[in-house]
DNA sequence: CGTCTATTTGAATGTACTCAAAAGCGGTGG
DNA sequence: CCACCGCTTTTGAGTACATTCAAATAGACG
């Protein structure tokens, strides 16, 4: 199953063996029920999770108690409270699981290592940021400049397999309006 | 003055006297004046740039002309159409310059064959591409779970600098409301 | 089947926008 | 150095998009 991440990493870099070897000897495998927390705010994030399958998420949890969705990832993204991964401080996000889950872990020290050891993994890592910081820019402009229904649309064609698996008020939060309106939205939607 | 840029760097890696050299003969120093474009829409951002002085924006223009601001720029930031410069596809966005300004610019082809010559420089752009994501992140949950009250409020917080010298209507646009509604907003917080 | 959660629907409310006009401010030329 | 012009900011009234709260309906799961 590791294949998955060896693939998702020779998209940008070619690894030998050497280097496939020292990067699956220090990634940790876990398994994760439906709902059950890989992070609670508050803690440190040690760790960035690869998903091998399932689906996982993090959030923030707003002073009124409303939860935002910050990111979705199903099998073969990377997740992470980044701010708290990288800093080594505490994190406000939470992460858990929205489906039976398995990932693959790698802590922050092992990951500065592996660049130490092979720029390769660290030129992977630098594209792959790249492109997360890509799609942020793109949903921040998205929430600055379209109407709620506009963004859903967007959502839909952009993710079409989330929407089978995500439940509405899981992606309402994500889009940043209430699941009450989400379902307004979609019932203009179907008339239309 | 390019004395900017390498202190920046080596805030996060030590340069030697080759690689100081090997960068600062690549980068090409550009001057702008007020209001002057450095990238327009549908142009490819084949630059990066790094700020020496002055202030630039980039903003995106939405189907009905009005203007939303991604970032800020001065002295000792980098802003680019991150987009645009890592495909190599025309961009969306627009970047110019809000006060007299002058840059130093690395083309991403530069920047890719100096990752080749030396892991260092590869290192710093991941670090700072890094940071730049967890700026973004915050950035966009501050967008999802507070009023825009709160978000300028934070905004005078976190970068008093910038209040000084970037005019109002440019903020609401960083904001992601209209220069009417942050000038309400202001008289409500003057009042309190 | 029953319980728990997710979704839909509706009425009242609020945050932020639109449009219009006035006031303030800064740069430029006479 | 002042006067004027253009641009930014303020103010106000009316409107719209999205929320809140409540209740009904539909779905999922043991």
């Amino acid at each position: 199953m590791s294949q998955l991440l060896i693939n998702n990493i020779q998209k940008y870099v070619q690894l030998n063996d050497e280097e496939k070897y020292m990067l699956l000897s220090i990634m940790q495998n876990r398994k994760l029920r439906k709902r059950q927390y890989l992070l609670q705010e508050g803690d440190h994030s040690k760790y960035s999770a690869f998903v091998l399958s399932g689906c996982l998420r993090s959030y923030f949890v707003d002073s009124n108690g409303f939860e935002h969705i910050l990111q979705f990832a199903i099998e073969d993204w990377w997740i992470t409270d980044m701010m708290s991964y990288i800093s080594g401080k505490p994190g406000k996000l939470n992460i858990d699981a929205l489906e039976d889950s398995e990932v693959l872990l790698i802590s922050r020290e092992d990951q500065l290592s592996l660049f130490e050891k092979s720029p390769k993994f660290e030129k992977y890592f630098r594209i792959i940021t790249e492109n997360g910081m890509v799609s942020n820019q793109q949903r921040l402009l998205d929430n600055l400049s379209l109407p709620a229904i506009e963004r859903y649309k967007n959502f839909i064609q952009k993710y079409p397999l989330f929407m089978q698996r995500i439940p509405q008020v899981q992606i309402a939060a994500f889009l940043g309006i209430t699941p009450e309106f989400l379902s307004k939205i979609r019932g203009q939607i179907s008339k239309s």
